[in-house]
Formats: structure tokens, C-alpha cells, sequence
DNA sequence: GTCTATATATCGATAGAC
DNA sequence: GTCTATCGATATATAGAC
């Protein structure tokens, strides 16, 4: 990159993935709130007008990032629901569900915290993608498919919780851990789950 | 009130809690993006300038309300844990954590989603006022400290996971109780809690 | 597809009068 | 303890040139 500034990189074509890239980077140094479209642009060096070549508005752009977040969650949990028993691919997802917030604070934080309209579409199509991950294993321990349902919204909220607590309240070390021992708890005394 | 104009009801004195109400309503209709001094001011009638007689800035004022909202949770943990056997204090006091945050989401949001410095001593206090109001009953259940300290994080987690949840993905009519009874489920499988 | 320039709006916070 | 007035910063979004 001889002369080139920094500011002529992105121009014609590249844009629409660097501001995806960009608003990762701001929302990890200076969190939801410092978040705008007009900072992001001046991180790239393009006029603020540029960025709505992409996107109607900010909240399509923090949309797309929550996008991107969920694919990211996606793929770790799918890695760590390779193998094992139904129960360890269970404790093994809540684990790395925490691990991924503790990990991705700011992707984590797009995914939930953005205040963004649940009912869209794609984040809706995203949720379940990741919820499936859960329900599979589970229907593998239960009998009924309504139970399946029941140990998996008991395990996902157990997972979440873990999350939102380590992310809100600071950094604990053991989080993922303890989240796949309270998962272990759960489907152990899952018949308690009415 | 006869002739008195709004604006004058909470001249000199007054304006201090009326700026924690306000701030409430605020809250609850437009979330914590919308919150402002300014909207705040604007709808008491007082100038914009007037809080700040009473708090130093936009987070000391979020903080009171945060004090405010703990105090309210509190209570209500309080009033559903007076009886029972630990367990059921336990199952009740996770189910009534949901319920706070459903039937006063503003408040909920305020205690955990205004981004505040958990360091104020005022607000660390909150949160072990409230903590121990679920490690009393895992003492009872568990028999040393330490498993009682794992049990109690395992179920804040459970509740907090389940309010959150509810509050971001829209209303569920039963998950106080699908709390609770994961709560019981925690319990009976608690020797897996390592 | 990006730029310059700008309209429009709102905010937090302060100074000084009363 | 509240008001008026205001500064300075920042934001979203659009219009029109290139």
C-alpha cells in the first residue's frame, strides 16, 4: 500500500464489509451507546454520506452486524456439538454460548443489547438456526418433543443468563464452566421441569 | 389545583423524587436510548438546567433510579419468601425475579441495561442485598458454604436469564413459572454444580 | 459509489440573573 | 432552587456535484 491513504482503500466496492468490520471495532472499544454511523465513517476516512449507499440507517447497519454476530455463534457451536453424549453436547454448547459473550463482548452485545425489532426477519431466521443446535441434543434426552422443548428453553436461559451476567457484571473467569455444570444440574433433575 | 400550572407543583423541593418518577415513565415509554436530561425537564416543566441542581449528571440521576428499582425488587423478593420450605423460597423467589421484570420492565432495565459502573458502592450494595435473599435458602439446602455459593450463583443465573429473555424477546406468558421450575430442576441435579 | 455541504435536531452542561 | 440563555459537540439524513 504505497501512496495510497487510508481513505482510498474502501472507495468502490469494498464499503459495505468494512463498515460491518468498523462498527465491530467501535462497538468493542466504546460499547452500544458511542455507537454512530457518522463515527464510523470517519474511521474509514469516507464522508458520512457513504455509508447510506449501504444502509437506509443505523439500525440496518447494527443489523447486519448482529447478522454477522449470530453466524460467528453459529459456526463455534456447531464445533463444540460434534461428538459426545447428548447431555455432554449440551453442557458443551452452554459453555461456549458464554465463552462467545465473554470472548465477542461486542458482537454479543449487537446480537442482544442493540434494541433492535426482533420481528425482522433475518434475526428471526437466526434465532432459530441456534436454538435447533440446542433442541437437537435435547430431543435426543426426552421422551416427548414437548419436553425436548422445555429442557431446551430451560438450558438456552441458563446459557444466557451465564452471558449476560459476565458481560454486565464483569469478568469471572469460570463462567462457561459453571454455565455446562448448571446445565448437567438441569437435565439431571429435568423431570422437575413440569 | 386550581390555577397553579404544572410547571409550578415541584418548584423548590419537591423535584428531586419527581425527577426519579419522571425518569421512570420516561423509561417505560421510550427506553433507555431515549432517555434524556432534557426530555426529563421538558416534561416536568422545569428548566433544563434545574436537575442538575439535584444530581451532578445523566448517570448520577440513572443510578438513583437503578437504587430505586433494587429497592422495588427487593421488596417484592422479600414478600415472596417468607415461607416454605428452601426450595420453594428458592423456586419462588426466581419466579417473582421474572415477574419484576415483566410487569416493570423499565425498572429492570434501569437495574441492569443502563450501562452504569457497577463499582458505585450504592449499586454493589444493591446487588448483594438482593444476592442474599437466595443464598439464605441454598444455605439451608446445601451443606457446606461453598456448594450453597454455587447453588445460588446457578440460580440467579436461571432467573436472570429467563427475565432477560422475556424482557428482549417479547412476552411469554409463563416464564415466571418455567423459572421456577427450572429452579427445581437446579435443585434436585445440584450434585452435578462440581 | 463517494464527495461536499448542509438542514435539522438534540444533547449535556454551564454562567449568571432572580 | 429554579430560570433564561447559550456554548459546543454531535447526530441522522438528504441534496446535488463529480
Amino acid at each position: 500500500m504505497p501512496d495510497t491513504a487510508r481513505r482510498e482503500r474502501y472507495h468502490h466496492g469494498a464499503l459495505r464489509a468494512a463498515l460491518i468490520d468498523t462498527s465491530i471495532d467501535l462497538l468493542a472499544e466504546r460499547g452500544l451507546e458511542a455507537f454512530s454511523m457518522a463515527e464510523v465513517s470517519r474511521r474509514l476516512g469516507v464522508a458520512q454520506a457513504a455509508p447510506y449507499r449501504h444502509f437506509a440507517d443505523r439500525d440496518e447497519l447494527l443489523a447486519a452486524v448482529a447478522v454477522h454476530a449470530g453466524d460467528v455463534l453459529h459456526e463455534r457451536l456447531v464445533r463444540v456439538t460434534g461428538d459426545g453424549s447428548p447431555a455432554q453436547r449440551l453442557a458443551a454448547a452452554s459453555a461456549e454460548y458464554v465463552r462467545f459473550a465473554a470472548e465477542q463482548r461486542p458482537l454479543f452485545q449487537a446480537l442482544y443489547g442493540a434494541g433492535l425489532d426482533k420481528r425482522r426477519p433475518d434475526l428471526q431466521r437466526m434465532g432459530e438456526r441456534i436454538g435447533a443446535l440446542f433442541l437437537a441434543p435435547a430431543r435426543q434426552i426426552c421422551g416427548t418433543d414437548e419436553h425436548a422443548q422445555r429442557l431446551t428453553s430451560a438450558v438456552i436461559a441458563t446459557a444466557h443468563g451465564h452471558a449476560t451476567l459476565l458481560v454486565d457484571h464483569g469478568v469471572d473467569e469460570n463462567a462457561p464452566e459453571d454455565a455446562a455444570a448448571a446445565v448437567r444440574a438441569l437435565i439431571a433433575g429435568r423431570r422437575w421441569l413440569t
